[in-house]
DNA sequence: TATGAATGAGATTTCATTCAT
DNA sequence: CATGAATGAAATCTCATTCAT
């Protein structure tokens, strides 16, 4: 016993591969702590529930993911605020960097967030993550709307299809490329392409 | 009971209706049973097992889907083996109403598969018809490529994850708009909108 | 398998034995089921769960119990209804004997209710017999004097805990006296003794 | 902190409050140590174990209540070793009134052990009580018997159930009635109560 | 004194599946 | 065709207790 200080990095470990391979549902307590090498009871001192293990896992990179966005978009508020009428919005390269930067920091449990997370509290993260946007993006439309005067009329079903396919650009990349260097890389295309859609299809 | 011949059909109502709720994985083959007035032995005379009676809602549907897209891979094969060399490819409309019309004509089965399948021997039907649309698109290029002579150099990256949104369209419009004629306006504006990241991005 | 028709009794019997030996709380499903021969599913496709399988002990008791006492109740309140305003509700002999007997008919019943109770929901039986008995005596007397115009002052702490007292008399004699013949005599007694401590200390 | 050498005390404090709460079976040594702020080990320093901390709580006023008991018998075996064939036996007020001082001086400990101590060493606390006073009394009255000359016939089993209600009594009475004056001034009805009882039932 | 860690056995419940009738 | 019964394995979670430090 008192392996170095160990035995929850251990269950931290083997909770990781475990939802990994069979995903949050299917993922056994049993089968984490044996492998762990600790019995079911070690487990529920360090952690409170199935759910809390998981927790353990996710939630701060998920935490510090929607602390970025906010960051982001109050910055953006206050570029609205500011004289400037022409300010660059179309530049998302240090946002793309920053979030990717965060995730593949973070690779492990975003690959759980994205894949495995089915009947965990973060099943619909994609979801709160696109609604998060789509908000703040309205907002900050309707805000430069009442500054400049112009209004340019919104199609909002397409609004929320172009943020929730740059979101799922996200994702796929994510998922498919493991490499941080050409995720960003590729990120850059799908911005300017979103772009283009959006003020192709957005926009009326 | 005048119940005829009905109890197949009965057990498949239920357990439209026990995969909707819960999923595939959560559904509880007794409550499918006991909502449809009939007990476990009854089921497994018709199925075989839950993964055959999940087959017995989705698979027809699917089966149709994939002939569908295959039938459309294969009139533009025709069309590349023409003489015409300016046959037009970029009118989607004909398929895309076709699509649409057999999805909404399923349309349960559909939002089970999108939205319900996890566990289930469907639960990478998404993946599935974006490999098949990827490499059926590669092989019509390439055989445009050998017939022209002419070859565009293709991202093939981007080649995947243009497929891959323009079928998370479909997915999102089909989830997210239950009304046919709605879903199909819409999903023109997306294949407008994917032919220029097509273009844009695709073909260097 | 199919032996007879009988696993549903022999579980009973089994949970007869281990509610009895070890109380509803400590009691384990386990045990109950292995005593009895079959594997814990068989439990629950008979039980929903371990209350349910309790009531299926002692529920058709206690509710028929308390049929009995409303059918007293009711016919006292007949009585009142009458003319006779000399009516005698001295005489409880009959409605003990009814009782004694119920009660014996389901002894096992009985025993498990009024001394393995706790933690189920049967745990405040006693009390339910003790505010029923209050109530109803408290309605009799209100009719009776509302009729009679008499009104004599009732001490309300001192009929609770006659009330109580005769019904912990019950309990104690069911509890102790095995022998249905011998509990009917005592019980007289004790009827007789709580009529004269109802005249001596409820009544001021 | 300042805990100079109270946690014991905490884990008194919070012990009391849990077996209040959940009942000896129920409660929860984790639930114990957490609410006191300490660690199990702790509470295992103090106490041997779960009965321990119970007995720690209850016990002193419990061997002080037989103490009291034993007290007052010996005092009425001395009454009757003495001259005076004429002494009062039915003036209980003396032992009412100390009984009811201790028992409300050490209310919750009364408490617990009248109505949260099933499983506990305790449980049968109040069937000692009975069967202490039942030999008492059996044996004062042998002696009063063999002194006088005089035989009167005892029904052993209304003494029984008289001395059952007498305590069952006080239980009520103490479980319901948290004013020690209010208590005092009923318990004195019952005892006459069971004065008269005595006389009408025990003594044929 | 007290902590923090861990045990190991136990609890109730749910499930897909099987099979004799 | 269908029932009713039963299996057996697995699930999550809780508990009193121990012990090295």
């Amino acid at each position: 016993m008192t392996q170095d200080k160990e035995t929850r990095e251990l269950l931290l470990e083997s909770a990781k591969a475990e939802f990994m391979e069979k995903g949050y549902n299917k993922a056994s307590l049993r089968s984490i702590c044996s492998n762990a090498g600790v019995t079911t009871g070690a487990l529920y001192f360090f952690f409170k529930d199935k759910a809390d293990l998981y927790r353990a896992i996710v939630g701060k990179p998920v935490d510090e993911l929607f602390e970025i966005m906010q960051a982001h978009f109050d910055e953006d508020d206050e570029i609205i605020a500011s004289a400037d009428p022409d300010a660059d919005f179309d530049d998302h390269s240090e946002i793309a960097q920053v979030l990717i930067h965060h995730i593949y920091s973070n690779y492990d449990a975003a690959i759980l967030l994205l894949t495995k997370s089915q009947g965990s509290e973060y099943e619909d993260i994609v979801d709160r993550i696109v609604d998060m946007t789509e908000s703040k993006s309205v907002e900050a439309m309707e805000k430069l709307a009442a500054r400049n005067g112009k209004k340019k009329k919104v199609n909002r079903y397409m609004l929320h299809l172009v943020i929730h396919l740059v979101v799922d650009s996200f994702v796929h990349l994510i998922t498919h490329e493991p490499d941080e260097k050409k995720a960003l890389a590729n990120i850059k295309k799908v911005f300017k392409m979103t772009m283009r859609n959006w003020k192709d299809t957005v926009l009326d």
